[in-house]
Parts: C-alpha cells; sequence; structure tokens
DNA sequence: CGATCGTTTGACGGTGCTCAATCACCGTGG
DNA sequence: CCACGGTGATTGAGCACCGTCAAACGATCG
C-alpha cells in the first residue's frame, strides 16, 4: 500500500545516502599513554611495549557524532575510553538496524580488519573519548607489546559472547521478556562500571531500544509501563529504577506476561491471561 | 495457562539438564601440518612457525555429535576444517536458540578465553573435522607463527561482520524477508566455498532455522512455498534451488510480502495484498 | 512393518504492528 | 514572556501476521 522505499525516492529524489545525515565528528586530542590503554584493558602493563609505544592517538567524539562511517575506509581499531556508542546498520530503505550499545574498554571497529571497511556505523550516545590503534601500526604494536595483544584478544573474546546475549534479546520471545533481559543486561554494565545495578539511565532513545530488541517503539513503551505496573520498575522517561530484581528476573526468564506463580505486587488489570507459554520453535517434552 | 518450565518440571523432577542430552563426540585423529591450516585460513606460510609448531591437533566430530558443551571448561580454541556445525545455547526451559552456522575455515569457542568456559555450545551438522589450538599454547604459538596469528585475526574480524548479517536476519521483517536473507547468505556461503550460489543442501532442520531466524518452524515451512510460489525457489525437502536470484534479493530487501513492481513469476492466489510495508522502529521521512 | 522424526498444510486466535492523537520537553525567535 | 515548531514518549483502536494447536504425510530406521 505505502511503500516506504519509493516513498523516501519520491519524497528526496536525488537526496543524499541515510548514511550521510551524520557528519563524521571525531577530532584528535592529547595522545595518552600505553600504560592507561593497558590499565582500561584490566591487564598489567610490560616495559617493553611502552619503549616502541610512546603514546597512543585519542580521539573526541560529542554525543550523536558518528566515530565511523558504515562503508568507509578503515584506517584504525578503537578501544572506548569514556564514554557509551550505539553501532547499527541503515539500510538503503532508511531502516536503521541497532546492532549494539558499547561501553568503555570494548573494541569497536575490528570488523573492519578482515576487508577494510566498517561494517556498521559508530554513534557516540555521549561525549566519549577512544584510543586509536592504527591498523597500519597494529601488527607491529602487537608483537612490541604482549600486554597489548593479550588484552586485545580478552575484549574480542567478549565481544563475542557479547553477540550470545544480544541474541537472547532479540529471540522471539514476549515484548516485556526481552525489555527485562536487555534492562537486566544494562544493570550488569552498571555493576562492571561500577555503579548501582538498580539505577539505570538509559542513554539511548526508545526507538533505539526497539530497533535492538525487534519490536515496534511503541511496544517498548508498553512493555516498559507494563513491567512498571507489575512492580518491577520505576520508569521516568529515561531513568529507570529497578524496584524487584527477583520479579525482572522471572519475567526475563518467562516467554510470555507474568509467571503466574508471582502474582503482582500492585494487582493491575491489565495483566494478561490466558497466553500460552510456548514459544517459536519450541522444544516439545 | 500452560507453563514450560514447570511442565518440563514436573514431567522430570530430577531429569538431567538439556546440555546433557548430547554426548560429547570428539575423538582425536591423525594431526596436520602447521602449513595446512595456514591453507584453510587463507595466509601464506611462514618457515618460524613450522619449526616450533610440528603438528596441530585434529579432531573428528560425526554428525550430531558435540564438540563444545555450553558451560564446560574450554581447553581450546578450534578452526573448523570441514564439515559445518551449528552454534546454539539452551536456556533452562528447554528452548534451543540457535546462534549461527559455521563452516571451513571459521573459528569457534573463542568466545571462551575471556572467561575459560564455553556460551554456547557447538554440534556437528554433518561429519566433520578441527583443528584444535589449546590454549595453553596458543600465545605461544601466535608469537611463533606471525602468519597463524594474522589468520587468526581475519577469521576473527570476519566473525564479529558475520554478526551484522545475523541480526538482518533475526531483524523484525516478514518472515519471507528472513528466509530469503537466510538463504541469501547461504549462497554466498557456497560461493566462498567454490561451489555453485544456486544449488543449496540444507545440513540444518527446518526448525534450527526457525531458531535462527527468530520465527516457528512451521512458518519455516510456509515461507519455503510462498517463495516457490512466487518463482524464487525449487523446494524438495533440503535441497534448494534458487531459480530466480533478482527476485530473491528483492524479497530479501522489503519488509513485507512480494515488492508490488515485481509481479509473480507464476500466478498464485497466495499472494498477499493490501499488506502495509513499515517495520519495527522503521524512521518516518 | 510399526515407531519416530521431520515436514507440510489447515484453522483459529492473539500479540504486536500500524496508524493516529496527545502530551511533555526544548531551543528559537518574535 | 509566550507562541511556535520539532522531537520523543505515551496511549488508544483496529486488524493482520504469525504463533499455536492439530492432523496428515513421507522418510528413515530398527
Amino acid at each position: 500500500m505505502f511503500n516506504v522505499h519509493t516513498a523516501r525516492a519520491e519524497a528526496h529524489p536525488s537526496d543524499d545516502h541515510a548514511w550521510f545525515v551524520h557528519r563524521a565528528g571525531a577530532t584528535p586530542t592529547g595522545p595518552a599513554r600505553l600504560t592507561d590503554l593497558l590499565a582500561l584493558m584490566g591487564v598489567a602493563p610490560d616495559a617493553s611495549g611502552s619503549e616502541v609505544i610512546q603514546t597512543v592517538p585519542v580521539w573526541r567524539v560529542r554525543t550523536g557524532e558518528l566515530l565511523v562511517q558504515e562503508g568507509a575506509d578503515a584506517d584504525a581499531v578503537y578501544v572506548v575510553r569514556s564514554g557509551s556508542f550505539k553501532g547499527f546498520k541503515t539500510s538503503e530503505d532508511g531502516y536503521e538496524q541497532v546492532l549494539s550499545f558499547l561501553a568503555a574498554g570494548e573494541v569497536v571497529g575490528f570488523e573492519a580488519l578482515c576487508d577494510g571497511h566498517h561494517a556498521a556505523s559508530l554513534v557516540a550516545l555521549e561525549d566519549a573519548m577512544v584510543f586509536a590503534l592504527p591498523l597500519r601500526e597494529l601488527d607491529r604494536w602487537r608483537a612490541a607489546s604482549p600486554a597489548l595483544d593479550r588484552g586485545l584478544q580478552l575484549a574480542l573474546s567478549r565481544r563475542l559472547a557479547r553477540a550470545v546475549e544480544v541474541a537472547e534479546m532479540m529471540a522471539p520471545v514476549a515484548a516485556e521478556a526481552r525489555l527485562s533481559r536487555f534492562l537486566l543486561w544494562l544493570s550488569d554494565w552498571m555493576v562492571h562500571r561500577g555503579q548501582s545495578p538498580r539505577r539505570l539511565l538509559l542513554r539511548m532513545s526508545r526507538r533505539d531500544i526497539a530497533s535492538l530488541l525487534g519490536v515496534a517503539h511503541e511496544t517498548v513503551s508498553r512493555s516498559f509501563t507494563a513491567l512498571a505496573d507489575w512492580g518491577c520498575l520505576k520508569v521516568d522517561i529515561r531513568e529507570v529504577e529497578i524496584l524487584d530484581m527477583a520479579r525482572l528476573r522471572a519475567c526475563a526468564r518467562n516467554t510470555r506476561g507474568l509467571p503466574e506463580d508471582l502474582p503482582p505486587h500492585a494487582p493491575s488489570a491489565r495483566r494478561r491471561v490466558g497466553a500460552s507459554t510456548r514459544r517459536p520453535g519450541e522444544l516439545r517434552p
């Protein structure tokens, strides 16, 4: 009936492609010492590395600005020093598929190593700084500093392990369960950064969350209010407080609605009843 | 109403957990030379490596047997030599979430490096062989053979790039579009292995595909017949032939149903009409 | 040949996508 | 200061896609 792709084409016949709406916004700033990077990655520094690698370039990216552009030639791999990023891919019809959210200590842009081009874009969700590891130097630096090499391998391993969690959030379960999993994941994230696991400040919009979870952004809104009605959360736009961690975990485990054996904290007429609990591809007993 | 989790618990009160239904099935076989591994990874061999690394252990895994078990201690990283694998994670209620399908040349089990435990299980979809890189030796081997190191980094980069494609297949678009994307991905896979891009032999069940795509396995069946009705495919259980690559790509691009500007090859009453084309989280013009 | 599993097809109902209206919030400029 | 437009979040209504349940069929295997 109404086709987004043609609609866009008609509205802006010779418009720039979607990946041009953002501006590359990384600006150089004072370089750092290797030991700073190694500390961030959680590995002990080594003397040999610091001799060869005097300084590591640092880039600063402001909120909403791009660190890397999908399809662009890659000239470096980055390690997030502070702030957070959203990784996404925009398809030709303008749809923005969010792939991950990234925080301090994580490696980004490594996908580009195999063919020299970035597979996805990265935009800062808040003012951020990144260490840049020039591809030209990468092998030499890793050879010079076993600690850097080890830190990178560990970070890459974590990235791959994270892919499992993302798949769980996109799994075909009830929208409330996906949101619960996302919030629990964020909570873990906060703990790793030494902050409270209960008070979350969402740096991303409802639409970004929706894209990651694979639902409509209106559904994310509804799921937030549902979880709040069930006594799991207190929600104020982007400030979320987890009131009942056990119940939230129960919602994340369950595939549909609210588990029966955990009656609502604050009884609500909104509670769904009679919903089936099987999910796609379920193994039957 | 009917809760899978409790139902399982009632049926098998002291049952083994789901990840015990498979048996670890990897058996050692004649080790290979480093140059074989390097050739598989697409990097030029180096003399220094072959001196230190005389032989590389090779394991054989038969169809349906496990290479690694979720949660098990990891003692090696593997590179698939032949055959193919399914990576999956089983949740406590028995649901099997497929995460990826893996073929020759790909690195598996690397997620375990960061905490020493495998995050997901790997089962052979056909008789397979893998190179084993013992974690104990990994750093030493990489240092001894720059070629091995480079090959590993490239393979890891490809794995991360693949995560983007998996996300696209799980994206909230029409079931036919997801299946189209999956088949196109498989087709690319065949090309990389030097085989025909049109004739696909599916090594996995409908249920596995369904899990990866995030739909019910019945929906996968229906999508296969829909794509066949639209003239894209010829389907015979697990043998799939792509008849119209351009049309299949159009289906993969589109979010809902069959694109209007490509009338069905073989007119079918099954064709859906009036379906909207927006998708969750769509950016409105 | 019976049993089990995988695949296909049909029917039905519900979740969640779509569309739409409303509100809160914000930076701008009159 | 307040009107103004723009963005993001929330809520409601309708309906269609697809998940669920069911049954039938073919294939494989003991």
